[in-house]
DNA sequence: ACTCTCACCCAAAGCGCTTTGGACACGACT
DNA sequence: AGTCGTGTCCAAAGCGCTTTGGGTGAGAGT
């Protein structure tokens, strides 16, 4: 049952039918009901390809799922950053359009994407440190909003990011507080630019207090629980093991606290303990009153509601121009962290 | 650029340009050159709308994210499981239409996707024991797999899915071929599906050997961390502890894990530990050869690549009619699982 | 010289919607 | 009586593509 149809179904025309469906005043009540009630009846939904074309709106936006090599890791934040926006998206009438993207075609599939009319706009995730794929999508010249941000790069885009570096710097300041004074890094890649930041924070907290961080204390890998267990493990079987561990997630910090535990110690006693927590729904930190780690805390599914609505503003009027919205992780005590040991 | 201003730009007829540029043969060798470099240079791409408007075919298929109510728990296993049918997909062609669904409108989700002509078939996630959303599909008459099953209900739909009950049942006799007899079931929700499967193949191979089991020792619940812990924790409290915990997740594993830990109990040696893998790739049980648990073991990404294939042979020919796809997952050893201790 | 193939190309009709630019009737205002 | 809204509806022109159903000219066959 398309358009054409159902007109001829009512008797009228396809402008009037369409008009009385999408609210336009030029209709009058008693035939906008009897169309609404043929179109219930005869279960007719509007053609979005049609009517996209004609109107020249998606109303679908774009999200990339980076996928490095065939075997690489999946981002485990991805499920909870896409319900985030989905909710935010959905709720507006939106569409989510996935596109997975290996390396090498980066370029073709975000200029292919806008070309082809399928979004209205799109969301850039997990950027990398001098991405070049910002410099691609301002080519393209669709909206878009970048989750994350790129150090190399001036602010002449959208981005909404959590403030990565000062999260680790409060973090590290919090373990120097306690009397630590060998805290180990256990860092993503650091290609990835949230990851260089934190090893920023972190260096910066270490150096002003005038201490001097241990190269063998700095590790940086894709965040999985083996990689903290055997990076944590290989550290505290060091002639100086560190004190304390600043792991990137909650993954890799459940990673450290088997390796701890494997070394008959215990977290939060002989060795600190603190994480980030993205929030995620299948991985929560403990819960909210007796979480297990100190943890700077800040929920990837928000991050996904505020770059959806960043993006759906971004499209009702993109002269607006480059937004940026930058948060602040909190810092929620556990029982992970403790005063460092004495010597 | 649009085809007809590239066909201008050609002093060639919309029609040409067209079949030369998808291959028809009605046109020659050197016009099609002449024309794929004219489309390259200018940076030409078809508009998608248009051309599903004309051909019929959307190229893009659906995938329905169930999130049940606002707080609660995105399904793990998503990220991995989009990365295998993406990658399937995209070779082929085809893109990726994501809907969140809350269990509310979910008909009225499933409808539009298909009504809208913007699919040109979907896949079904996580279903519940006699869950309605099969008739659904059935209904709106676009080609549908699912992933996983649903019991109460005949075959005449096309499904993919582990074998479960026989992957727990397997697991539960390596357990008591061990010697276990108090053997604690930690399992998903059992309103979804496959957790039903699990816990009947874990009730059969305990039923087979003329044991009983005992209530106190099943749990069900989401599938994460803390739960494990709490669960197992709290079974390990009782009067008669269980020997032995068979887990439905990796996480739920290490949640298990952390609570014998933290009871002085080595795992592998007093208490045993067997899980089901979905071999998420942040998620990895150990490395390859070096495991950390006995895990009945089936990736979800390759479910992904499998439910994929199977939809996109479905969309080719509809006629194939219902396909069913049954894995048998393996069972791997690890040092999780030993001997059960004498009393 | 005439027809018949091909090889190559084109005009125009859709696909299903929105939207522009009226048309028509009816009551109100001058 | 004439004009001017005003409320209600419609015909037709797009949106950008594919595809049907020819058209045209050159070379081959007789």
């Amino acid at each position: 049952m398309n358009l054409k149809d159902l007109a001829a179904s009512l008797g009228l025309s396809q402008t009037t039918v369409s008009r009385a469906l999408n609210g336009y005043p030029e209709v009058s009540e008693a035939t906008r009901k009897r169309v609404r009630e043929a179109a219930r009846v005869h279960g007719y939904r509007p053609d979005s390809r049609a009517r996209s074309l004609a109107t020249g709106k998606a109303m679908c936006i774009g999200l990339v799922l980076p996928i490095s090599a065939k075997q690489e890791i999946v981002n485990p934040v991805f499920a909870d950053f896409v319900a985030g926006a989905g909710e935010t998206l959905s709720a507006r009438g939106y569409d989510i359009m996935l596109s997975l993207v290996n390396e090498e075609d980066q370029s073709s599939v975000y200029r292919s994407m806008l070309k082809k009319g399928r979004v209205d706009g799109l969301i850039m995730q997990a950027p990398l440190t001098g991405d070049e794929r910002i410099a691609l999508l301002q080519d393209v010249g669709l909206p878009f909003v970048v989750h994350g941000r790129v150090s190399d790069h001036d602010d002449t885009y959208s981005w909404m990011d959590i403030d990565n570096r000062h999260a680790f710097h409060r973090a590290t300041d919090h373990l120097l507080d306690l009397g630590h004074r060998r805290i180990a890094l256990l860092n993503g890649i650091e290609a990835m630019d949230f990851a260089h930041r934190r090893r920023d924070g972190f260096l910066d907290a270490i150096a002003s207090r005038g201490f001097r961080a241990d190269e063998n204390l700095m590790a940086s890998a894709a965040m999985t629980e083996i990689y903290g267990y055997e990076a944590a493990g290989r550290m505290l079987d060091l002639p100086e093991p560190p004190t304390a561990f600043l792991a990137s997630s909650l993954l890799v910090g459940m990673g450290a606290h088997r390796a701890i535990e494997a070394r008959g110690q215990r977290m939060g006693h002989d060795i600190s303990v603190v994480i980030h927590d993205d929030g995620l729904s299948y991985l929560p930190n403990g819960s909210d009153n007796v979480p297990i780690f100190t943890a700077t805390h800040s929920p990837v599914r928000d991050a996904g509601h505020i770059c959806a609505d960043m993006l759906l503003r971004l499209i009702q009027n993109p002269k607006i121009g480059p937004i940026q919205t930058k948060l602040e992780a909190s810092l929620r005590l556990g029982p992970s962290s403790g005063p460092a040991p004495n010597q």
